[in-house]
DNA sequence: GCGCAGCCCATTTTT
DNA sequence: TGGGCTGCGC
């Protein structure tokens, strides 16, 4: 756990944090807000003046040191609530600092107009000042969704193969390129290569085009329409400048160019700005993050102060020391010494399985001694790298019966009922809303089919008119005929009575009445697919949400910004999350499963990324430990069931990375130990091991293998009687009788790894096979399958 | 316009 | 393995 910096080229750095910035002579120092702060919290409390980096690392008190120097700026009349930025990257993170910033100065707080996140100060302001970039102030805030469709519209009007180029790719490149603050002018022509043979940049204009004819703007434009009406308007800036004249924004080791350049410009006057941020739990790259950044802080605001919070008030000395340990394999930080005056108690555990199933099983038991311990499920979390992770627990779980709760997944305001009633809402409030006409003009069905949304589409794009304007149009024309031009024309009457309506009904009553009128609440009612009662739930959710809101706009610019619902968890349940949505929270007891090379780090990273990007799973797996209190609980799996295959891995390449005084080993003995079928595949993976480089020479699991392995009872549990771990195995090794092989010399076979070959050797069941592409290797014939 | 069979694919997801 | 999308047939 050496505070090594290993970025020797800053090391002014770690010298300046070493230092003791004297305390500046205020009476507020002895505030009573003050009390209990350490030194290094307290520094950033009074330290008010010019550019600041506060570096502080996880469970080290954060939030506190940052909402009492809110409340200190506030206190001592530094500057009125007006006059202080705060920006978050959640509306989470937002509320929670508002709350606890009013529970230090009372109701001054509501007089901070500008806390929020990035994009929804980034939206009050593009309102503010919309004509500059050619909107109106009542534009349209677009999701994903809304842009990905937008982005296959224009791919498709460019006469693109919609196959070849995807709607997604292309929102996901136009995506970047805002993350980068660029406008299409600004981008590197080269990269015009990047999509569509070189078109690139011509399909981004014609977006962006079609963007304005909707009035509208995606979640990257908030931010790149600022800066385009900062650079041009120097008196719109300088009006910011002069406003802010305090800043402070978390999580910024997250902030991606965009946000970064628009947080540069409005610093430029008072220079008054405070990062928050931990470099080494950056875990957005694959968003745009730049860990750059936080990195770069010092040269980006010269006479930067740089305070570390390092006293960590979360976990064990165990954690705190693995999880250090871990991160100081990375090249490229800050490096902190995270440090705490707790007791040693519980070392990190490891456990190796032979297969998910047993992982489920085991950490499931796990949770029920601890439950019986007197333990409640709410302290306890299961962490997993990616979602298809979480079925084996979830399986286990019901089967249990154990109470648990899954955090994330496809939220409120994503689901297809949802957008389908918020796409009514949006084309009342707004006739020129294209994509919301898209998304339900025939839903329900109404006859209206693609041939005539074609012929809408290409008139309304021919004229740069909105869809309902050129539907008009051509049922008036007489080039819409029959059934559909009758049904066409309903609807639309059926709209724009409903905007009429606006005037004289809640928001409440207009989205009940819509959603009776339109027939699409009948649409659900009259379906039979089993999902049809949970989507009418929704839908009435959304009647109660939109009560909430004077006016629908009120209401719509909630959906569009605050993608966050309330569900409402209840009390006495685990916890099942991905690491990403773990982030910021903490639990006595974590468990990380999946601890294998393919799941964590992911297959894609090591197939792809390249070193910054296994770098970033490092972090993940940081973030992971680091929300630990008291316990942390990491397992691997010999083999998974991943895709309908059996797959073997070798465990995540982390595990190997843990200082080795701070773990302790469980492995099954019949894993590891007697001679079974089952260690002889392990002993077979371990030589594929060897093949691709991955096992050095005295790894941690070899370790805790060639000590013969521990007992199964596990971190002082009583092991249960008959250890429910045996069944998975015994079904498994049922399968392959012992002493013959199922296969024989010459038969073509295939193996997940190596692809086809040809069988030249076999020994019971280990055989010797020689593969098309990979050369002669030993494998169990439990890996092969014939070819 | 709908239903079904076959096909392809498969991280993480603050706004 | 299984969910989501597509293309075809009614």
């Amino acid at each position: 756990m050496s505070n090594k910096p290993s970025n020797s080229h800053k090391p002014s750095l770690s010298q300046r944090a070493m230092q003791t910035v004297p305390r500046p002579e205020n009476t507020a120092s002895s505030a009573a807000y003050l009390e209990g702060l350490n030194d290094a919290q307290r520094e950033a409390v009074l330290n008010t003046q010019g550019p600041l980096l506060m570096l502080a690392g996880a469970g080290t008190g954060k939030t506190r040191a940052l909402t009492t120097r809110l409340a200190h700026i506030l206190s001592s009349r530094l500057a009125w609530p007006s006059q202080i930025l705060a920006v978050t990257f959640t509306n989470k993170a937002a509320r929670e600092m508002k709350q606890r910033i009013g529970k230090l100065i009372g109701d001054e707080v509501e007089g901070m107009r500008w806390l929020g996140t990035f994009h929804s100060i980034a939206a009050q302001i593009l309102r503010r000042h919309a004509e500059l970039v050619g909107l109106k102030s009542n534009f349209t805030i677009l999701d994903t969704d809304d842009q990905i469709r937008l982005c296959k519209q224009v791919i498709v009007d460019a006469g693109l193969d919609e196959k070849r180029w995807t709607g997604r790719g292309l929102a996901a490149m136009i995506d970047d390129w805002k993350n980068r603050g660029l406008t299409p002018e600004k981008v590197n022509k080269d990269e015009a290569w990047l999509f569509a043979d070189g078109q690139a940049i011509e399909l981004y204009k014609a977006y962006q085009g079609r963007l304005i004819t909707l009035n509208a703007a995606d979640f990257g434009d908030l931010l790149v329409h600022n800066l385009t009406i900062f650079q041009s308007n120097g008196d719109v800036l300088a009006n910011y400048q002069t406003r802010f004249s305090y800043m402070l924004v978390d999580e910024y080791q997250d902030t991606n160019v965009a946000q970064y350049l628009w947080l540069r410009l409005l610093a430029q006057k008072h220079k008054n700005i405070c990062c928050v941020g931990d470099d080494d739990q950056s875990i957005y790259g694959w968003r745009g993050a730049e860990v750059e950044n936080i990195l770069r802080f010092e040269k980006d605001f010269p006479g930067a102060d740089i305070i570390r919070l390092e006293q960590n008030y979360r976990s064990t000395p165990s954690i705190l020391a693995a999880a250090s340990g871990l991160i100081s394999a990375n090249q490229d930080r800050l490096g902190k010494t995270l440090w705490t005056n707790r007791e040693e108690d519980e070392k990190v555990n490891i456990r190796g399985v032979w297969d998910g199933e047993e992982e489920a099983r085991s950490i499931c038991d796990d949770i029920e001694s601890e439950q019986q311990k007197g333990r409640s499920l709410n302290d306890m979390a299961i962490l997993v790298r990616a979602s298809f992770q979480m079925r084996a627990f979830e399986e286990r779980f019901n089967t249990l019966g154990l109470a648990y709760r899954v955090v994330g997944g496809p939220r409120f305001y994503e689901r297809e009922e949802t957008r389908d009633a918020i796409a009514y809402l949006r084309l009342v409030r707004s006739h020129a809303d294209d994509l919301a006409f898209d998304r339900i003009a025939n839903k329900p069905a109404r006859g209206l089919g693609g041939k005539t949304m074609q012929t809408i589409h290409q008139y309304a794009r021919a004229r740069n008119i909105p869809k309902i304007m050129a539907s008009k149009m051509l049922i008036e024309n007489g080039e819409l005929t029959g059934a559909g031009k009758n049904k066409l024309s309903a609807f639309i009457q059926m709209v724009e009575r409903w905007s009429a309506e606006t005037q004289n009904q809640s928001p409440r009553d207009l989205t009940e009445l819509i959603l009776e009128e339109s027939g699409y609440t009948d649409y659900w009612k009259n379906s039979k697919s089993p999902k049809a009662p949970g989507k009418l739930d929704n839908l009435k959710e959304v009647v109660q949400a939109v009560s909430e809101y004077e006016t629908l706009e009120a209401f719509l610019d909630h959906v569009a910004l605050v993608a966050e619902h309330n569900e409402g968890f209840a009390d006495g349940q685990v916890w099942l999350m991905t690491y990403h949505a773990a982030k910021g929270l903490e639990f006595p007891v974590v468990f990380l499963p999946g601890w294998e090379e393919g799941v964590f780090p992911s297959q894609r990273t090591l197939d792809e990324g390249g070193l910054s990007a296994l770098e970033e799973e490092r972090r993940l797996a940081y973030v992971g430990i680091t929300r630990a209190e008291e316990s942390c609980r990491i397992s691997f799996a010999a083999n998974r069931h991943k895709y309908g295959r059996w797959e073997s891995a070798p465990p995540s390449r982390f595990i190997d990375e843990l200082p080795e005084d701070h773990v302790e080993i469980y492995s099954e003995s019949g894993l590891y130990g007697n001679r079974t079928a089952a260690s002889d595949t392990l002993l077979n993976f371990e030589a594929e091991l060897v093949d691709q480089d991955y096992a050095a020479s005295n790894t941690i699991w070899q370790r805790g293998k060639k000590a013969g392995g521990k007992s199964s009872s596990y971190a002082g549990h009583t092991a249960p009687s008959s250890p429910p771990l045996i069944e998975g195995r015994s079904k498994t090794i049922a399968s392959q009788a012992p002493g013959q092989s199922q296969f024989n010399k010459g038969q073509r076979v295939f193996h997940q790894k190596f692809g086809y070959g040809k069988i030249t050797h076999s020994e019971g069941q280990k055989l010797t096979v020689a593969f098309d592409h990979s050369g002669e290797k030993k494998v169990m014939e439990n890996y092969l399958e014939a070819g």
